[in-house]
RNA sequence: GUCCCCAUCGUCUAGUGGCCUAGGACACCGGCCUUUCACGCCGGUAACCGGGGUUCGACUCCCCGUGGGGACGCCA
């Protein structure tokens, strides 16, 4: 093919469930090659399985598209929508003798497979209605009339050169008998007539590339370069499925991931460059080619997507941090009305979150003012010895001239001076009554996001508490 | 079963015949920091699937085995 022209790629899958992360790596490397080599990038939807194909599935996949920052150039095509070109084609492969009628009934196929299966044979089409020549039928199909001899070369972008022998071939189906094309014959069609210059899919499609290439030139079209990427498995090396965890790329957004946490993850799972492990999309679209693609399968590590978004959490802009984090607490009917105590209470928790999620379940606390007592906390830290600090803080805290991280600590510390202990011992009864838990940000932290206020009215309800227990 | 592909720490990977006493990252285990939990910092355990070749020299090249994956649909 002509090396100069310029690069399209493509995503073309089909509408029948979720975009699953499979998919997406996948849709990622045709795109950062696209967009690599100053190409475009053309998205297909493959909905000619009329029968499996649904809307709802075709939104949720661009959605996903959408969400990871995949945005395409062209379409979204759909298939089902060509038919009349594929139709003509087939009839031009009939025509030429390319291409014949067959009755076989699925049931006597079916039956042959077997027995093909349990003889050890590979099961094959055996050519029963090939030198027929019969009629449309209603239930007839159309076969592809493939070369009995001979070898078919794949030279493949990431694998290297794979040669099959064509009497391995049988006569594929290319047109059911509902009308509408096969896969393996839309995909040639409509890759060839939409300028698809490079084929980057999974490896499962290896075996089919033989066919399609066979098909590619009976019907005078250019072939185009092909990279199949491996396969990502799951922990227990089976083929990834949801039985490993969340497959669904919008289950990650849900879970609270980063879009950049996951196309990270899923670049370097696969591709390398040298020892670098953190890359925007930008050095992405610089650094990446499938020559530094591996061929291996690669298992699924959700540790390492976790840490990867932990990163982009601790490294994302405050005020994009905010805008992520708002739907995580309206969704829990929390006021996210002042935009400066978000803004607050996001910089404290960002540190220690590991997800959207869990940040704003940790952070709960800052909006409830009558704040919710863990038992076992309240049970060990709020008892009336602590009364006596508390009671300090909550009378002192007025006259805290410098309410920052050093002046809040000198203050605490000079309480605990006062009551001859040690800072230590009053910090967790504090935490308990601000927070309701052992485990928050620093102390220091939530005091300043939460306001003077805020604090006295907290530590002025732990000292009830702590006075009511302490009657009964 | 047949065909196709793959094979470096538990996992993702670097490595393209001498730079390898095999590097990085996640996870894990210690230590430091410390008002909890994290963050951070410092350190540690851990791999070239096996066997034959080729070569002065193989993680790197070839063959065989073994293991894993994929395909074998009127699904894509």
């Amino acid at each position: 093919m002509n090396e100069d022209r310029k690069v399209v790629t493509r995503f073309a899958p089909s509408p029948t469930g979720y975009l699953h992360v499979g998919g997406a790596r996948t849709a990622l490397f045709n795109w950062l090659f696209s967009r690599h080599h100053g190409g475009s990038f053309i998205l297909r939807i493959e909905d000619t399985d009329q029968l499996r194909s649904t809307d709802e599935s075709t939104r949720a996949i661009l959605d996903a598209m959408e969400w990871l920052g995949l945005v395409w150039d062209e379409g979204p095509y759909f298939q089902a929508q060509r038919v009349q070109i594929h139709r003509k084609m087939v009839e031009r492969l009939v025509e030429t003798g390319r291409a014949y009628h067959c009755t076989c009934t699925p049931e006597i196929l079916e039956e042959k497979r077997k027995s093909a299966l349990a003889e050890g044979r590979k099961p094959k089409y055996d050519g029963t209605c090939r030198d027929k020549r019969l009629p449309r039928t209603p239930d007839s199909v159309v076969r592809f009339r493939s070369p009995e001899v001979g070898v078919t070369t794949l030279d493949d972008l990431i694998k290297g050169t794979i040669s099959f022998n064509n009497e391995e071939l049988d006569d594929l189906v290319i047109e059911r008998s509902d009308g509408f094309p096969t896969y393996n014959f839309a995909v040639v069609v409509d890759d060839a007539q939409m300028g698809i210059t490079h084929v980057i899919r999974g490896d499962d499609h290896v075996n089919n590339t033989p066919r399609q290439i066979q098909l590619y030139e009976a019907l005078g079209y250019e072939v185009p370069r092909f990279g199949h990427v491996p396969m990502i498995l799951g922990a227990d090396k089976a083929r990834l499925s949801k039985r490993h965890g969340a497959t669904s790329v919008m289950a990650y957004k849900e879970m609270g991931y980063l879009p950049e946490a996951l196309v990270n993850y899923l670049v370097r799972l696969g591709w390398s460059h040298g020892d670098q492990e953190i890359f925007s999309l930008d050095e992405l679209v610089d650094l990446f080619d499938l020559g530094a693609v591996g061929k291996s399968a690669a298992v699924f590590n959700p540790e390492k997507l976790i840490w990867l978004n932990q990163h982009y959490i601790k490294t994302c802009p405050e005020d994009r941090l905010v805008d992520l984090m708002k739907p995580f607490w309206q969704e829990r009917d929390l006021d996210t009305g002042d935009p400066a105590f978000l803004r607050s209470i996001v910089a404290d928790l960002r540190p220690r979150a590991k997800t959207l999620l869990e940040m704003a379940e940790s952070g709960v606390f800052y909006f409830q003012d009558e704040v919710v007592y863990e038992e076992a906390a309240a049970a060990q830290f709020l008892k009336s010895e602590v009364a006596g600090p508390l009671g300090d803080i909550a009378g002192g805290l007025a006259d805290v001239e410098d309410y920052s991280k050093k002046g809040i600590e000198d203050f605490l510390r000079k309480i605990a001076e006062e009551r001859a202990t040690k800072l230590k011992h009053i910090a967790q009864p504090l935490r308990v009554a601000l927070t309701g838990k052992t485990v928050s940000p620093g102390i220091d932290e939530i005091m300043i996001t939460l306001g003077k206020k805020r604090v006295v009215e907290r530590l002025l309800r732990a000292l009830a508490y702590i006075e009511r227990k302490g009657e009964r």
